[in-house]
DNA sequence: TGTTTATATGTGCATATGAATATATAAGTA
DNA sequence: TACTTATATATTCATATGCACATATAAACA
């Protein structure tokens, strides 16, 4: 129940529930997710803690860059990210992100 | 993008949350809520207020009580009562919560 | 080792949110 | 009209949340 009123407070932040549906296309690394989003590093940092706090999301370092991917396991994550997925052409915002995807090796330096 | 957070918020807190899953199941009125939910009717008052805000219900007065009933209209609040009624079973609270909609009618006075 | 780059965390602040309690409103009824 | 009941709203308060900015950490590499 908490769990459950938790996974939504977690897509209750714009740019969270953007850094959700990027990662849900594709894994990335942090400096990448803040250039195809163009929102300062340590934003995004804070909210990939947060989603890693709450178990939903892997980082693995690669040699210079931490790389985050969606963990889909819980339930209720699962389907919310299906959702809004489904629902993507409602959103203008987060079609862009989703273009944005192709500079995707512009943010790596 | 902003109503698609705001409906995120709305499931954000556990009292509207039990609201919303007892609501899905039938109307009801705000003291049959407060009895079954077992929770001060400020409490679930204010809570069908934002509901009401968010244009997320309908109420209708029928004499004494206001009754309230879900309006399913938004696209992704509809899928995600859905998501949350096809994992009751994972929810304990939920699940006591609908089991006492059979006493609806004692909280009619 | 010193420097650069990528990422994480700390601080201060403003605002949002929720709780409890008291009170107002509005309809029904004696 | 006065009273009761159902519902809504106001007030006060504590806590949570998000932001911007500065800084710390950690790895890579000269």
């Amino acid at each position: 129940m908490i769990e459950l009123v938790n996974i939504h407070k977690i897509f209750s932040d714009e740019t969270r529930l953007r850094i959700i549906i990027l990662l849900a296309q594709q894994e990335l690394c942090v400096c990448q997710i803040s250039g195809i989003l163009d929102v300062p590093q340590p934003k995004i940092s804070k909210n990939l803690s947060k989603l890693r706090d709450t178990d939903l999301v892997i980082d693995e370092r690669k040699e210079k860059f931490v790389f985050y991917k969606l963990k889909m396991e819980n339930a209720i994550f699962v389907s919310t990210v299906k959702n809004i997925a489904d629902n993507l052409n409602e959103y203008p915002q987060l079609i862009l992100d989703k273009s944005r995807l192709v500079d995707k090796e512009k943010y790596l330096n």
